[in-house]
RNA sequence: GGGUGAUUAGCUCAGUUGGCUAGAGCACUUCUCUUACAAAGAAGGGGUCACUGGUUCGAGUCCAGUAUCACCCACCA
């Protein structure tokens, strides 16, 4: 056997190790023997157009874990993994590297070329950032990647829209869109921020037609009084009952406008009476919409006034606002300026205030009576077909379906897949023609003049089907896959992305798209901030990586944390995993030192010789079944804190500094064997690089999973333990004396138990030697001094002439005794109450008697030996 | 305005059908370079599980309310 070195340096063997998974081919389920069963992860598309952050790395590692534990078990795993074009993300990020590099806007050089320049742009970064995702050792199958753009995808995609619009769920409309002046687009709800904002309230007096009175207003934005059409009061405002009916003079503009009654204006808002402005609020579009009033645009979509605005055309809305409140102060039609605050919608991606305007796009109806798109996704998630986890998502997801308004999918930018709709020169835009392929001529009037809708789709459009898009590039895989088992996503995808799955997936495929919806919360930074560019406290993956190793990345990341839970990540953090990586590497390096060292499968029972044998063995088992049920409850930071725990206080400190008494090279074979298999989805490359030393030649990632021995008995399991709690006793003797570790010590024992007698005198080598013993004694009298400590059914004297220190020792005891007491007392009240008894579980009470019991033998040994004291 | 989550050791957090004299890592104290590992080993200190009630034989865990923090949603003109 070569030698090791001391410690595990992962980027000497990852690159390595990785391209000996890709190159078996056994990413690829078809080259999986032996499976009984598929499973599935669409793997979430990242944006193509920067690099992988901290975030990504966290989904990744989930994804990979229950990947590889599928694997592992036999199914014929496919992860499937594949980049986002991201529309608007990428052409802000895009005109920007545009304009640094080559001092270029969009328009200067044209729609086609940027459309060229932008996808060999998304190309270049995919490439990168696959090689990210590789280095953090996700076993996804490359030969099935895919991007949104790649034309066998989005033919799919595009086909959903056609058979949206035939049955009646697609429409075009003039409606009032949330529009980012500075994307020059049009933005769906989810895609607008609000942001509280210090701002002014405006009490802006309107007089009432043939009559001295006014009527007061209040608005945060007085120049959309130029596109004014009614005056609105709730209908219950006794205030203002009479005034409904009338008009009023409209200041500045100088038109008749009605004052109208409706129950959606708020009494206790300003003065309750509202001024409508249909073009450019959501609300008062509405209701203009139910009072038949009409639609003043009077800010375009470069937020400038526009020719209805009177004098004012021409000035951008802020100019607008200054003027309208100087000339509204002359007119003396101001009545007061309020300060006060409220939310400011910006846009998501740029962060510029969104103008709301009417405005012609396309939209999905979510609620159609043919086929609501959202009550078939409610319906599906109230019946459990999609298990959420967190589970208290599932109630977040209904209500927000519940509220969704009809989704605008059209988008003026020029990145991304462009409407498959046609107009005619002849028709004009109201008759357009639908058709994947661009028509000949035109179904209505013949003409051969035709040209493209120039809309793009919303980037959640296409993603939204990537559970099927994905798929159905191999139809044989859709018929195998779909439904996928799990999806996993960031908790801030959950309105945008995992509802436009469901509903889009209910619609197009009459199946659910995943069976798992497993969400991560945001990875913080120490502090609990969010990792940005401007706060500068970003991890770079590859970084931590090439310092600490992947698998201690993917530790961090997933330790510590529930689903849909923040966690927080940091360098201290990230260091105990890379210790915890290579205190798995010197287990194993001591393994591999042992002259007949092998891995070992299966063991039979003439291989369990010792206590520790039958201790290790047992907790093993266990370990394997409560590690399953973690999986299945995909609790996997408690399955790798369990893992954790067994492997280095069980196994190393435990189990290994025994065998070394008493050797059983078979039993390290085995129990390495099971520890590599169960760590390998959460540490691949560690246990694959030792799993290889160890001198197997197929690869652990497709080993099989250990087996749970359900009936197995473990009667005798609590032997061991009770010898390690006996050694800690003695150790903590001698610290407490300051006995030199050279110095042996003698242990008398007393005890009127045969069973613990038996234990001690099998496992009296490993005592003696690991708590430095010279030698053992049973129920001898003992004369002199001595520190005398109760042990289970034990009592153990340590002879110590003059080093004991009578005060101490008698504090010592007290003090136990009373805690003792305290907890038998307690205990036996419990015991003695009738409903205790006879309500709570066998297996409680019984449990509840034996440690009474013990608890009873150590209270009388140590009032014996406080009597001794005295 | 509505909702969700959090509140457990100095710090970061686990604790999923209620059975716990409440756990981990880091930090801290003391000792040890003992032939797998000082990125380690050994021993130890540290918590009325935010607060108030309730249900229960039994509550960190369930219910109601309160407080503080965080996040999300919203058509607050």
């Amino acid at each position: 056997m070569k030698e090791l070195p001391k410690i595990y340096e992962p980027q000497k063997v990852e690159n390595e190790i990785y391209a000996r998974w890709e190159k078996s081919g056994f990413f690829a389920p078809e080259n999986l023997k032996n499976t009984s069963g598929n499973y599935c992860n669409i793997l979430p598309p990242p944006n193509a157009n920067g690099e992988l952050h901290i975030g990504h790395a966290s989904g990744y590692t989930v994804m990979d874990i229950f990947g590889r534990y599928a694997r592992m078990n036999g199914k014929k795993t496919l992860l499937l993994p594949g980049k986002d074009h991201a529309g608007i993300q990428t052409q802000v990020v895009f005109e920007k590297k545009l304009q640094a590099e080559l001092g270029l806007s969009r328009q200067e050089i044209g729609r086609e070329d940027f459309y060229k320049k932008t996808y060999a742009f998304c190309i270049d970064r995919a490439n990168y950032m696959r090689s990210q995702e590789k280095k953090i050792g996700i076993s996804a199958d490359w030969s099935r990647e895919k991007f949104t753009l790649d034309p066998d995808v989005l033919k799919t995609a595009l086909e959903t829209f056609v058979k949206m619009h035939e049955d009646g769920l697609i429409y075009k409309g003039k409606r009032i869109i949330n529009w980012c002046p500075r994307c020059g687009t049009a933005l769906s709800d989810v895609e607008v921020l609000h942001k509280e904002t210090p701002g002014k309230l405006y009490f802006i007096k309107y007089p009432i037609e043939n009559s001295n009175e006014f009527i007061t207003v209040a608005t945060t934005r007085p120049e959309t009084m130029l596109g004014d059409t009614a005056v609105a009061v709730n209908p219950k405002d006794k205030r203002y009952l009479k005034l409904v009916g009338k008009n009023v003079v409209l200041p500045l503009q100088n038109t008749i406008i009605p004052i109208i009654a409706d129950k959606r204006i708020d009494l206790s808002f300003g003065t309750g009476a509202v001024k409508i402005t249909p073009s450019h609020d959501p609300l008062d579009w509405e209701i203009g919409k139910d009072h038949k009033l009409d639609e003043i645009q009077i800010i375009d979509e470069k937020s400038l006034i526009t020719e209805l605005g009177g004098k004012y055309a021409g000035l951008t809305t802020h100019e607008a606002r200054e003027e309208i409140v100087k000339d509204l102060e002359k007119l003396n039609l101001l009545e007061k300026i309020e300060e006060m605050t409220h939310s400011v919608s910006i846009c998501e991606r740029c962060k510029t205030i969104i103008e709301p305007l009417t405005s012609s796009q396309w939209f999905i109806n979510v609620d159609a009576k043919n086929f609501s798109l959202k009550k078939k996704a409610i319906e599906a998630i109230k019946k459990n077909e999609i298990e959420i986890f967190p589970n208290n998502f599932q109630k977040i997801l209904i209500d927000w379906f519940d509220n969704m308004r009809d989704w605008c999918i059209s988008r003026q930018i020029w990145w991304g897949p462009q409407f498959p709709v046609w107009y005619c020169e002849n028709c004009g835009q109201e008759k357009y023609i639908v058709s994947l392929e661009k028509p000949t001529t035109c179904p209505h009037c013949q003409g051969k003049k035709l040209t493209r809708d120039e809309n793009t789709f919303d980037t959640w459009f296409t993603s939204g089907q990537w559970a099927y898009t994905t798929l159905k590039s191999k139809e044989k895989d859709f018929e195998t896959f779909y439904p996928t088992n799990t999806m996993v996503m960031g908790r801030d995808l959950l309105f945008f992305w995992s509802s436009r799955m469901i509903m889009m997936s209910l619609y197009t495929t009459g199946k659910i798209p995943f069976k798992n919806l497993f969400f991560t919360g945001l990875v913080l930074d120490k502090d609990g901030h969010k990792f940005s560019k401007s706060r500068g406290n970003g991890i770079d993956p590859l970084t931590v990586i090439e310092k600490f190793g992947a698998d201690a990345l993917r530790m961090s990341l997933i330790m510590d944390s529930a689903p849909g839970q923040n966690s927080r990540l940091y360098e201290e953090k990230i260091e105990t995993f890379r210790n915890f990586a290579n205190k798995l590497w010197n287990i194993s390096r001591y393994c591999l030192s042992q002259e007949n060292f092998k891995l070992v499968e299966e063991i039979s029972k003439e291989d369990i010789n010792s206590e520790a044998d039958r201790w290790i063995t047992d907790s093993l088992n266990e370990l394997i079944g409560k590690t399953n049920q973690l999986f299945e409850s995909k609790q996997i930071s408690v399955a790798a804190d369990l893992l954790k725990t067994f492997t280095w206080n069980s196994f190393a400190d435990g189990y290994i500094e025994a065998q070394k008494i008493e050797k059983n090279d078979k039993m390290l074979g085995y129990v390495l064997d099971k520890l590599l298999k169960l760590w390998h989805p959460f540490i691949p490359f560690v246990t694959e690089h030792i799993w290889t030393l160890a001198g197997e030649k197929e690869l652990l990632m497709i080993s099989e999973w250990p087996a749970y021995e359900e009936n197995k008995q473990a009667k005798t399991s609590s032997y061991f333990p009770f010898v390690l709690s006996l050694n800690k006793t003695i150790r903590n003797v001698r610290k407490e004396k300051n006995i030199e570790s050279a110095k042996k010590i003698e242990l008398w024992v007393e005890t009127t138990s045969e069973l613990s007698k038996k234990v001690i005198s099998n496992n009296a080598d490993f005592i003696k030697k690991s708590a430095g013993v010279s030698v053992i004694k049973f129920n001898e009298i003992l004369i002199g001094d001595f520190i005398q400590r109760v042990v289970g059914e034990c009592i153990i004297k340590i002879p110590l002439d003059g080093l004991v220190d009578v005060e101490k020792e008698k504090n010592k005891a007290e003090k136990e005794i009373a805690n003792l007491e305290k907890f038998i007392a307690g205990s036996a009240a419990r015991l003695g109450n009738k409903e205790f008894v006879s309500k709570a579980p066998e297996q409680v009470i019984s449990q509840q008697k034996e440690t009474l019991a013990k608890k009873q033998v150590e209270l009388a040994e140590l009032k014996k030996h406080l009597a001794s004291l005295q």
